[in-house]
Formats: C-alpha cells, sequence, structure tokens
DNA sequence: TTTTATTGATTGACGCGTCAATAAAAACAA
DNA sequence: TTGTTTTTATTGACGCGTCAATCAATAAAA
C-alpha cells in the first residue's frame, strides 16, 4: 500500500532511529538492520533511500548537528550583553535535550566517524568553526585579542564535559 | 623454532600494535588479523596469548594509560609546591608522546571501548579518578573547598583539548 | 503503463575463534 | 649419555555467523 511521498518521512524516521541505536549501544557498531527496524521499515528500504551504511551515519550526525545549532541561535537571539552571548552559548550545549545519554553517545561517536569518513568530518569542521567563532565573538569585547585562544579552550572545555557524561 | 620465553614479548608486541593500527584507522575497526600481522604473527596466536579481540582492545588500554600514569608520576616527584603539581599534571598530558596522533585515536576509541567492554569501563574510572585527584590534590591549597570542583573541570578540558588533536 | 513504495530472499565478503598438525626446547627416564 | 615424554610455540585451514548491498517480485498510486 505504497502511500505517496513517503521519502522524508522514512529518511527522518531512519535518522533518529540511527541515533538512538547509537545512543543505546554505545557505538557506531549497529547494523542497518537493527536501524531499519527500529524506523519500522526493512532494511531494503533504507538502503534504497539512502544508498549505504556511511549515509545513514552522516544524516544522523548532520541532523543532531542541525538540532544543536538552531538551539545555540535561538539562545543567542535573546542575549544582548557579550556576557549573555557567551552563557547562552555555553547554556544551549548543555541543554537537558543535548545531555541525553543517546545524544552524548551520539556525538562522541561522530567524532569516530569523522577519523573515516570525509564528509563527517568537514561536517565537524563547520560545527567546531561556528562554535568557536560564535564564542569568540562573544569572547571579544571581554578579553580582546585573547578571544579566539579562550573561546578554543572554551570550547574544549564543553566537548571534554560532555566525553565524561 | 620454538624459542621459550615468548609470551610477554609477544603480548607486548599486540599491543603495540594494536595501538598502531588503531591508530592508523582511527577507530576500533581493526582486524585481530591486522594486528598480529603488523605484530609479526598469526591471527591464530594473538588469540592463543590473549583469548579474543576485547582482551586485546583491554590490554592495549592499560597499556597506554600505564604509560601516561608513569609519566604523570614521574613529572610529579619533582615537584614542590602545590601550583608547580598542577602544572605538572598539565605537562605531562600534553607531553609529546601522549600528543602524537596514534595515541589520541587510541584514548579516544578507548572511550568507546569503555561503552561496550566492562573492564575498559572500570580502567576509565581508576584514570579518571586518579587524575581528579592528583588534581585536587594540587589545587586544595589554592582554591580550598572547590578543588573537587576545578579538579573537574581541568580534567574535562584535558580531554577536550585532546579530542580536538 | 509508468512511477513510487516496499520487502523477502540471496549473494558475496569478511572476521572471529577453534583445531589439528608441526616443530623445537625442556624435563624426565633408563 | 641417549631415548622418551611433556611442554611451549606456532600456523594454515576452516566452520560458523554476520552483515552490507543487490535484486526480483508485488502492489498501489498517478
Amino acid at each position: 500500500m505504497p502511500k505517496l511521498g513517503m521519502e522524508p518521512i522514512r529518511r527522518q524516521a531512519l535518522v533518529k532511529a540511527t541515533i538512538a541505536e547509537i545512543g543505546q549501544h554505545g557505538t557506531l557498531d549497529v547494523t542497518v538492520s537493527q536501524i531499519a527496524k527500529r524506523a519500522g521499515m526493512s532494511s531494503a528500504l533504507a538502503h534504497h533511500y539512502f544508498g549505504g551504511k556511511e549515509q545513514i551515519f552522516v544524516a544522523a550526525m548532520r541532523y543532531t548537528m542541525g538540532v544543536y545549532a538552531a538551539e545555540v541561535r535561538g539562545a543567542l537571539a535573546m542575549a544582548d550583553t557579550p556576557a549573555e552571548r557567551v552563557e547562552a552559548i555555553i547554556r544551549a550545549s548543555f541543554s537537558s535535550r543535548n545531555f541525553r545519554v543517546e545524544t552524548v553517545a551520539a556525538w562522541m561517536n561522530f567524532y569516530v566517524l569523522a577519523q573515516v569518513s570525509p564528509e563527517a568530518k568537514r561536517l565537524l569542521n563547520v560545527y567546531h568553526r561556528r562554535l568557536r567563532s560564535n564564542l569568540a565573538h562573544g569572547l571579544r569585547p571581554l578579553v580582546k585579542t585573547r578571544a579566539e585562544m579562550v573561546a578554543s579552550r572554551v570550547a574544549a572545555l564543553i566537548d571534554g564535559v560532555y566525553l565524561r557524561q
């Protein structure tokens, strides 16, 4: 019973299932079948829409980072002073959504994925650059020339705290 | 041509090969055969001495952490003031040895391994506890009651900086 | 009838772990 | 000392399972 326009629904279901599955296993060692099953379809269909496992992973990574970016943007929108901007970013980074075990596990494994998949590496670079840039922008009025350096350290601190969750 | 007393030599060769292989691949996705080949033996022998893949990984993790612990101890031995102690730990953490790409990759993947292997998780906990304890000890005279908290943050920062290497 | 959705079955590759077999050293026996 | 047995080292081959990816077939919309 093929309902039309299934593609976007299936894709999103797969992406979310991927994150959940990685979160549950704590590893990228999840099979396409497991993901597909959780998303309520056959593995063949997952391949049909994404082409391959790595592309599913990358899509999940992109999605996760998109959610995070949106949260930062939202928090940033209602920050007025530089200090507030910095705090907004940090607060968004540690929001309850981003701090769920499954999200943290996903992030950690995306770092590993970036060691293997060029596209994942690219995405991770974009995230790093944006995070540092956002932080530096808020920090500049506070610490002037050292803003870039401090931003890097704060960014590292955020990731480090994550890693320990 | 069985030379006797091979066991410790083979074990160490396998452990080092494991770290090298993980470093090169950036992932735990390395086969026992690859490791054994790099260590100059058959995969059967690797199984003979370690029993299984996971145990090889755990041994490599234990080894890596042992090297790190020794470096910290060494640096700590010639630190007199509290501030020097803290600096010694940080300096040791970022020594050239611990900052080699392969070592960093190994560490990162050991975090993933800890999500799967209880023994790896235990080892990682020991490392975390020791690091925080060492830092807190040096920090206490400097920040008094907040020492524990600051130690946690510094520890997280160290790992975060690593993650970005 | 062409396009979109969907899956069961299959294939082909690969990897872990085991085992039987070989060989040399060491321990023991005569 | 010499012959025999036991222990240690070592590997090639292989079974068994798993998994990514493909394909042919079915069915409902357009």
